[in-house]
DNA sequence: CACTTAGTTCACCGGTTCTTTACAAATGTG
DNA sequence: CACATTTGTAAAGAACCGGTGAACTAAGTG
């Protein structure tokens, strides 16, 4: 789970469906962009690249395997192609013009999350290492989730407040403005109050003096 | 990956999917042998063996399950199926006939080819050995799927608490989510709700202090 | 069939964590 | 200095999380 936060594209022109993928993946962490057109969708990735990108076959102008070939020409993210039962043509298509895996409809929501999960895990697997960053004394330990201070003694942070103190160690004397944490610790979506940066700022301040 | 070049043998009939396989399979370093019906392919498995068989189910004339019969009689390659979604029969049969995997369609060729890996990593290493792990004083023993506690008892984990508490044991220190440990120990293919993995681990904690 | 066991899901509770808000202190600016 | 802006602190309610009992399904067994 460390690392930066994962983010999929949806391709569908009905609103009712995206809206419920959209509760299933916030409700998993992960942050949820929808196109409703091909041409949105191909203009979206150039600008913001995903971790995945789920795209429907049937759409309204460019259909989904020209997306497909469209977004190929410039990025290699994971696509997933969400088709209609039993349409092998579109499938064979699909894959020929690089789609990683299917999924027809109707699916649920468990299936195409199973599906997203397994594609980038493929995607991530060469690089997955938990890291350790040595930060002025502090070393922050990604796997066990831990921190020791100079003094010696280790600390436990809670979640947010690791993943907070991970991005601010790994760019280590770089100034970073309030709305470029949460972007990044929270989540792209996320539209709370800035402040809360600074509580969750104070309260490592007092766990790593010590 | 050392020895003879990898060959493997695709049983079906649809000549689209071969080629789009075949490109897959050749890029990555595979010889690629493709049949058309369960009578050729058993002759050619009987000319040339391969790594490993790609078995549709459904094929004219005699279908996979005998196709599986008929080449489990003199050869041991690893046989994966190809199989329709819900098919929990050819599924079931499938194996009992001497299946090694199973893919459903529509599969992606990525997902094929990581079975097929996973399958001939398994072919290679004929004899599993039987590990022992020892974390705080318990010992996992992977061959008798038993723990020795501290205590001195020994208790008998089911299948899933085993394999849990296996894959824990092998990552002593490490912080897993609930959803990393789901995709390892349940599969990645697994639909289910992530507080499953808390009532093992409750059911896991009660066995093991004793 | 009744019965057992394993596995999964759900609802609930109590504690922790997170977020917001309000205000004080510090800093910047004319 | 007077004022605006930014930062630090404390507290309180909301939201979330982990642990638990229990219901339910599926599969195996006598």
């Amino acid at each position: 789970m460390t690392g930066p936060t994962r983010a999929v594209l949806l391709v569908e022109d009905d609103d009712a469906i995206a809206d419920m993928l959209r509760g299933f993946f916030e409700r998993d962490g992960y942050r949820f962009f929808h196109a409703l057109t091909g041409e949105e969708a191909v203009q979206r990735l150039r600008l913001r690249p995903v971790s995945a990108v789920l795209l429907d076959l049937n759409l309204p102008g460019i259909d989904g395997i020209e997306t497909c070939r469209r977004m190929r020409e410039f990025s290699r993210a994971p696509i997933i192609m969400l088709t209609a039962r039993d349409s092998e043509v579109d499938k064979v298509l699909g894959l020929e013009m690089g789609a990683d895996d299917y999924v027809t409809k109707p699916f649920s929501p468990r299936e195409l999350m199973a599906r997203v999960k397994a594609v980038l895990r493929r995607a991530e697997e060469p690089a997955a290492k938990p890291r350790i960053l040595e930060v002025q004394g502090f070393e922050i330990d990604g796997g066990k989730r831990t921190v020791a201070v100079p003094s010696g003694s280790v600390v436990e942070p809670t979640a947010r407040e690791f993943d907070l103190l991970w991005f601010l160690a790994e760019n280590a004397g770089l100034v970073m403005s309030r709305s470029q944490i949460l972007e990044v610790v929270w989540g792209y979506e996320y539209f709370g109050e800035t402040r809360t940066v600074d509580v969750h700022i104070r309260q490592l301040r007092k766990k790593l003096q010590g």
